[in-house]
Parts: structure tokens; C-alpha cells; sequence
DNA sequence: TTGAAAGCGCTAACAC
DNA sequence: GTGTTAGCGCTTTCAA
């Protein structure tokens, strides 16, 4: 009762299905008189085509799948609209699934749901245990793009590595090293992030560190000692106590936490301890004071992405992007304390 | 070539599609034998059932639609989160469609959309402009539930008013008012956010007239010039000159406007200015100083709306549900500076 | 316990 | 221009 079937609309209208099909899809020849007549019938009847059925013959699903980690992450948020804006423009659905990462097994669920669905193609933020999962997609030939992270240990089909869309940490990693520098700071240290679970911070802590030994009379003392983990509060006395006055945050999470964690103690950002973060989220710039940041121009992440899954699916060859990172100066670094920043 | 059919796992595993489909939904006396044969078959196909000719066959799809109006503000972000997450765990995928607010033509084609997957049911936060929307969804009978906000003009089938899950302002305002009243404000105002937009902030600023109606002694000089618009930044001088010490905010956005006004004209919240927002972000805490917030349980509002659509498709009749606001207490509020807070 | 056949709503040859 | 027919991949009677 709730639905009209297309048949519906040929009984009312006079016509067989097909002649309304046609006028469906503006394909074959229609006169105008029954083009007009079929046009008042759907409406009368607020007839939508099923694009179960209709999918089911075209051999395509308009319909994109996204897996993104979490979109409670701003971050992610901000990509996941710019992607579903453009899809969109390019009429296709986009199938959001967030929550992916964490539990692989509702991964799989997930990936299962968007077979079942015949999606035409899918853009993929990776973690660390998704090879299975993209194994799954490429097996069958699907069009994938990987955006912020390339996928380890997945090949695409034909053994062709998957696209993917990221940012190059060195160029902001490079400018934030100079600032601290400049404004000087001598002793310094990376949080890279929790490295386990991401090349992306493992890449942010070798740049980091090729990019330190290159710099005269800057040194990280906590260099060998780097944890895979998450932030420690506990960690800002080490720091205090090593004489370290600059800090950069390879993850976002990490740096609001930080900066929780130093508020409680009374530590001054940008003059007790000087501060920089990947991740330019609008947070930062209303903090008092603001944080200067690493930014990963995540709207040209976003563009480039569907432009690539895009020319995937019109059978074009694709090349991985890497897109450029760079440095905000703000208030949250400043000139090191007077008992610190040299060596003892 | 990219899929697998049932007609590919009969043919191999040498049986009938329809002992297949039976295996495939566990209905019917299957040997086990064949059972297992047949598992083993689509194991090695890597074969997922293709959800939308399944649907086309059961009535409901388990797609459940959710529209919000804009993904990357974080509180419709976790909303969201919670939303897909609960219906996962009841078996439904959600169609998750942004940016719906603004354009009414794309907010039809969103609708559409979702009709043409013959989704069981959506979730929705209305917008001032849905009306026609709603209706498109109602008039199939398609459960509906509304969530954050009520739907205005806008009734289900039966003429019955579409079940909402929203927050009573009243509480949080009252406990916000009797706290500058504490600190010793006397004059203040209330920037309701955008009025024309929807009801809730109508009703925010209704609400908040009456409270302080009743509040001996603090008096609001602008009520009557409440304009229907966003946050105008000149408005903080307009505040300085009618010696109004206090602000509330019936939009998180405007709040954080101000506050970067503040910042650039080195006015001091909590000091010179006190403030109170509606909206409990995460944002809010780690400002300094500070936020104090009026919140709205968005978890319960998650979880309620899940439960009461479920309850809805399952035929069982539901209730609109209004949950309390809570006011918390932060730095942002403070005692108003000497020169203010009494009448001239 | 299994298979044959009809049909879900639609599109796409192929006739007329 | 328009109708007829045969599917798409699946579920579901109804027989066997």
C-alpha cells in the first residue's frame, strides 16, 4: 500500500511499463501528449522508483561506500561532508560507515553490508589491521581510493598499489622545527602519537627525527626513549626535568589532553612550554593561547579523493597524491623559560 | 565477473538455488551434509547475498534513513555516532544524509533517495523548512521519529503528531539564571541564536523571558530588541553601554563567536563578561576560562530515539519524550565587574 | 530434504 | 511511439 510500483503508474496512465520506463530514464522516442499524461500520474500517485530494482540491471549502484575510523573526530567529519557534498554533485549516494576501526570483526560487518549493497566503488580512511578488509573489496575489482593514510600491506587489483590521497609531513614539520628554533628553544621532543595502530605516526616520527639531526644545536634527549603509546600526563615533569621546553603532538587527541593536563598544573602554554600539533582544527585557533599547528589541507584531501575514485571508475589510470603539510605560528609557542632551552 | 550469485554457489555445490537461499536463512530442514557443502561453496566464492534483491522480496529493507543537518558540527557528529552504532547492533544499516538543512531542493533529493531504498523507517532533526519533507515520509507510513527538535506543522499518519525526543530548556535556564543571580548580576541578556531558523530557540528565548520574569531584581534591557538573526559582534559594546554583565547563548556557534571577539578585544570572560552556553561540547572545557553549560544528555537523546523508532516499526504506540537540561557551572562565569551588574 | 516455478520492480532488447 | 518479453538475484509457495 505504501509503495507505488511503476506498474501502477502504466495502469493509471494507459500505458505499458515500458513506456514509462522510458520516460523514466528520457531514453526512446515518447510523444508529448504521453510523456505529459505519465508525468501527472507520478505525481498524483508520488511514485519514486525503486533503485533496488533499478540498480539491480545497470550493473551499478550509484552508490559509494565511505569507512572512516570515527566521525565524532572532527577531522574525519569535516572529510566525510566534503565527500558526500561531492559525490553528490557527481550523483552518487554515499554510504557513510563510521566506528570501523577498533573491532575487526564489525569491520568485516560493515564492508559485507556494502557488498550486499553492490556499491560502485569505495573510499577508505585504513587502519592498521584493515588489509583484510580491503582485500575483500579489491578482490572483486571494486574502484578504492585510500585517503590520510595509505593502506599497508594491500595491493589493489593486478597487484597495483592502491591509490591514495595524504600529506606529506615534512614540509609543516620542517617550518615548526625553524620556529622553535628561531624563537630558541634547543632542547625538544615529539609525542608522535599512538604508533602501534598507524604508519601515519610512525612516518611523523622518522621525518622528525631526520629533520632534528640535520639542525645545529637542537636536540630531543628523549629521542631513543619514544613509547608506542598514547600521552602521559606524567610525561610533562619528564620534560620539565630534561630541561625540555617545545613539544609537537603528531596526534590532535594527545595535544588537548596536554593541554588539559597542563592547565591543571598551572603550566603556562607558549611561555613555561612551548607547543605544536598536527591536525588544524578550529579547537585550536579559540584556545587561549592558540596552538600553532601542522596543517594537512584537508579539504584538497577531500576533493582529490573523489576525483580519483571518479577517474578509477571511468577506467583512467590513477597515481597516489601526497599533498603538502604546513606550519601556523601561533601564541603556543613562544620563547623558551630562562633555565631552559640550552644545553646544561 | 566481480560477484558471485546464488546461481553460482548452486551450480558448484551441485543443488538448487532455493536450497541455497535455505541455507542462506537458516529456514527449512537442510541435511547437514548439504549444509555443509554449501557453506563451504560460498566460502570459497567469497559470495555476499545481495541485500537489495533480498529486500526487494521481505517489505522491509532494514535501512533505516537519518537526516541531520550538518555532520561536522560535533554535536550532531555524536549523534550520529550513537545512532548508526545502536541500529548496527539491531541489525539495521543507516543511511546517513547530511547537510540537508538550507537547500530544499537538495533536501528532496535526499528524501527520494531514501524512498528509492524502501528504507523501514528514519530518524530526523527537522528543520524550519521540513514540513514538506516530513510529509513526503509520512504519508507512507513510514515510522518517524524526531529528534532534537519538534517537527513544526508537520503530523504523521492518523493525523497524529510525529514522537520526538527533544530537550525542556527550562530546567538548565533556571538553574543558569539562579547562578548569576548568586554571583550578582542584575542586568543581562540572552542572544537566542538564529530565531527565524526553528522553534527551539524560540522557545529557548520564551522560556528564558518568563524565568526571569519572576527573578526579583535582574532584568534583561534588551529584551525587547531581541532581533532574529546570528551573534552580531557589536553587539559586545551595546552590552558594555547598558551595563548588562552576563550573557547566555542559545547557540553554540554564537558562543564561540563571541568568544574570539572577546579575545581580539581583550575583553575578559568570566571577568569582565560572564557567559553561558547552550550545548555541552567539548570545546567548552578546555577554553580557558571555562564554559559554563547548558546540557542536553545527548546519549539518552540517542538511545531514546533508537528505541522509540524500533518500538514504532514494531507497531507499538509511542509518546514523545521531553528530557532535562542541566546547567554546569564554570569559570566563564564569575562576579560582575564593580561598575555593572546593579541598575544605574 | 530438495527442486521447479513464480514473482518482487525495474530495464532493455525486440517486435509491431 | 508503444507493447511484449525476458531477465537482474533473490525468496517463497507448492510439489515431489
Amino acid at each position: 500500500m505504501a509503495y507505488a510500483t511503476i506498474r501502477d503508474v502504466a495502469q493509471r496512465a494507459g500505458v505499458s511499463v515500458s513506456t514509462v520506463s522510458r520516460a523514466l530514464n528520457d531514453s526512446g522516442r515518447i510523444s508529448p501528449a504521453t510523456r505529459q499524461r505519465i508525468n501527472q500520474v507520478i505525481h498524483d500517485l508520488h511514485y519514486v522508483p525503486d533503485s533496488r530494482a533499478r540498480s539491480m540491471h545497470s550493473a551499478h549502484s550509484r552508490t559509494i561506500g565511505l569507512l572512516i575510523p570515527d566521525i565524532r573526530n572532527s577531522y574525519f567529519a569535516d572529510l566525510a561532508y566534503l565527500i558526500q557534498g561531492q559525490l553528490l554533485n557527481h550523483g552518487f549516494q554515499t554510504l557513510i560507515c563510521t566506528s570501523t576501526q577498533g573491532d575487526p570483526g564489525e569491520d568485516r560487518a560493515q564492508v559485507r553490508n556494502l557488498l550486499g549493497q553492490h556499491i560502485d566503488g569505495a573510499i577508505i580512511v585504513p587502519g592498521p589491521r584493515s588489509s583484510h578488509t580491503l582485500e575483500e573489496l579489491t578482490r572483486r575489482g571494486l574502484p578504492l581510493v585510500c585517503v590520510d593514510r595509505a593502506a599497508e600491506g594491500a595491493a589493489g587489483r593486478d597487484g597495483r598499489a592502491i591509490p591514495c590521497v595524504d600529506a606529506d609531513p615534512e614540509p609543516g614539520l620542517r617550518q615548526a622545527l625553524e620556529d622553535l628554533h628561531a624563537q630558541g628553544h634547543r632542547r625538544i621532543t615529539l609525542v608522535p602519537g599512538p604508533l602501534k595502530e598507524s604508519a601515519t605516526f610512525r612516518e611523523r616520527l622518522d621525518v622528525y627525527r631526520n629533520l632534528l639531526a640535520g639542525i645545529e644545536g637542537m636536540d630531543d634527549p628523549l629521542a631513543d626513549q619514544v613509547e608506542p603509546g598514547t600521552f602521559d600526563p606524567d610525561m610533562i615533569d619528564l620534560w620539565a626535568r630534561q630541561g625540555i621546553s617545545g613539544v609537537l603532538f603528531g596526534s590532535s587527541l594527545d595535544a588537548i589532553r596536554a593541554i588539559k593536563t597542563a592547565q591543571s598544573r598551572a603550566i603556562s602554554i607558549g611561555e613555561d612550554l612551548s607547543m605544536i600539533t598536527f591536525d588544524d582544527l578550529p579547537v585550536f585557533r579559540i584556545l587561549t593561547p592558540a596552538v600553532s599547528t601542522i596543517s594537512q589541507q584537508i579539504d584538497t584531501m577531500g576533493t582529490r579523493c573523489v576525483d580519483m575514485l571518479l577517474a578509477l571508475m571511468a577506467g583512467s589510470p590513477v597515481r597516489s597524491v601526497r599533498l603538502q603539510t604546513s606550519y601556523r605560528h601561533c601564541a603556543s609557542v613562544g620563547r623558551p623559560p630562562a633555565h631552559t632551552g640550552q644545553d646544561p
